[in-house]
DNA sequence: AATGAATGAGATTTCATTCAT
DNA sequence: CATGAATGAAATCTCATTCAT
């Protein structure tokens, strides 16, 4: 008896979690569509309720406030070009640099205003860019920094700054897909995205000169 | 008698342009400053007075509003590379290169505050300044485009996605640049804008991998 | 069968009115230590559902809502000084009158609350005011008068202005129970009531003035 | 013609800062009147606006908040009895001592809402009580107990707690204003706080018993 | 009968803009 | 022209109350 009280308590306060771990979801997702769309400082919280179907008061059973609101973004947030990386361990190949900068270029269109956000507010607000960029950016260069690094020590690649040439991958990574993190295109599709993974790395292995056979 | 009432008319009303003119400068570059440094939506018209050593109501003596400051800014501001580009003419040697990125890799520290409003701004969906930006960015990208192509044809680059090229460059450039519009680096130095632009040009001929002898 | 349906009914009805009763009286008691710490206005529904260790639905169990509430406690609080005065009766010697002051000074610290919170919005609010201080206070104040124009009449006090008396009168405990009242000094013990008692009513007595011998 | 500069700008800055001070005091006589009316936390900065007959954002021209405007009404109110007692020096006539009750029982009307509101706060907000009760009215008390202290000494006096008979008196004062500050009775006229000062000076001296021949 | 999430009216505060001096 | 006080619309946030479970 008293088993069974407590499992349907542990079961309804499951529920509960769940409920409550949906609802923030739902939030943080219309919030983040909005914030992408107009920027952190002209949005409105009710522009977030309404675009999240619920009242203005309902937000703040589930965040502080709208800074929290976005804080909580930075957070969820995931780095598409951070994973590719983690696992870019020791490629050598042309074709499997390719399949790593494919998944570097991949946001889904869910994850999108969440990047965007991101993006735009880690340019004014520090604690964002904190967050953010100097933790996962940082991540990002040095893990690029490494990969040059190695293959430099390996005789594969030239002897270069690898800092700066790191700093211009991921420069030439945001040239691809600042349009669709802008807005104004859509996600590339998958063969697109092929065909921007296999173009980024040719360039970035040979240049854009013309091989003297 | 007349002519010297005319000719004083003229030299008065001379001067008051340029003075109104001189005014309207200052009033740019205090607003893109403070703008610059907190966003557009955040800026308080009391600030940019402020910075500007005036009062609030006389900003509307020079401008219709806070709006019209931001958009008087995105056409005062110059765009660096677009200027490079555009005597880029048929330049054909590494050193001619080096030279022209040198100068596009250049903001000096009175554009820097205009230039990082505008990319701030653009960013979010902003009818007007869109048209700035992307007519901007959409013209140096051409160039860049027309750049790459005659070089193909003249043998001199391989035959690569152009289009997709240009906006891979216009990123180097920009992944090598954002952390000076962050504002959280020192626009770099003549030495090592120099060092910059050698490594991204060298990049960009001849890619990262080994040359076979 | 009637019957036993009719005593059970009754039986039932009685554990649930008593039920009720206590569920009310927690929630008052909850409901003025809250009011007392951070008055009506401050206090939230929620600090009284949690501090009567209830959700806040429940307070709308048993009473229409939060004013109802503090209209309640004006009703169910009690007047130590009221009470004393009661049975004050004809009392003579100054150990009666001691026993009487003492009784007056003494508030239980569950009742402390409640009389703090009177005050406080009794003070601002009419409603309160009407069933609280101008019935209660004017029938303490009634009853100190008559009992002073007794022992005027008794030629055991002098002739003075027995409204005006009995106004200072009130003031005297007032300014004894203040600190106690304010929350700043703990309720005082038995003892100390003892030697309050004392010290007011000699000072009543007699003044401060040397009695010339 | 530089001193005739100097001298208007002097006058221009004296007259803004005569302007302020003035539209300062504006605002907090009305936000007393408010405050006294319906307390600090039912009062809306709309109401306060309407009764100083001005905007709201206007009152944030010179306040930081509402909060604020009640701790400028702290610091700025007078306590009568405070000034009355500070010149008590070493009186000694029944009629000196009248004089003096009867300036402690004096509150103008205008000064009335200020002193309400702040008996008011100081009952629940610490920092009000801090700055006005804790400093003032310790200040009160402690001048009250000295003066007791030099009368015992001097044998004019029984020898009675002076700390208690302190309070006991600040209560019995309390108790006469009451009604004046409750807002139910009107200010007393000179007349009557003549009474009223004899009739608590007499108490104070030789008590209610009839003095025995 | 108990719960607590949802609601939305209303409070405080900010700030671009106007306008009398 | 310059000034800066006044304005009030709009934004964020609170909380008493309701109601589906």
């Amino acid at each position: 008896m008293a088993g069974r009280t407590k499992e349907s308590r542990r079961g309804r306060e499951g529920r509960r979690q769940r409920r409550v771990a949906r609802r923030r979801s739902e939030i943080l997702a219309a919030a983040a569509r909005v914030f992408a769309s107009q920027g952190y400082a002209n949005a409105t919280t009710r522009e977030i309720a309404d675009e999240a179907d619920m009242a203005e008061g309902t937000l703040y059973n589930y965040f502080d406030g709208k800074r929290e609101i976005l804080l909580a973004i930075a957070n969820e947030a995931e780095a598409p070009m951070e994973a590719a990386l983690l696992e870019a361990g020791r490629m050598q190949s042309r074709a499997e640099m390719i399949a790593m900068a494919e998944k570097a270029l991949d946001i889904s269109s869910t994850e999108l205003p969440f990047t965007r956000t991101l993006l735009t507010e880690a340019w004014l607000d520090d604690d964002i860019l904190q967050g953010f960029v100097s933790v996962r950016l940082k991540r990002i260069h040095q893990r690029l920094v490494d990969f040059i690094e190695e293959r430099i020590d390996a005789g594969m690649f030239r002897a270069i700054d690898s800092t700066l040439a790191a700093q211009i991958v991921i420069g030439m990574f945001g040239g691809l897909m600042l349009p669709a993190l802008r807005g104004v295109a859509p996600s590339p599709s998958v063969e697109r995205r092929h065909a921007l993974a296999e173009t980024v790395v040719d360039l970035l292995l040979d240049g854009v000169r013309a091989q003297e056979v």
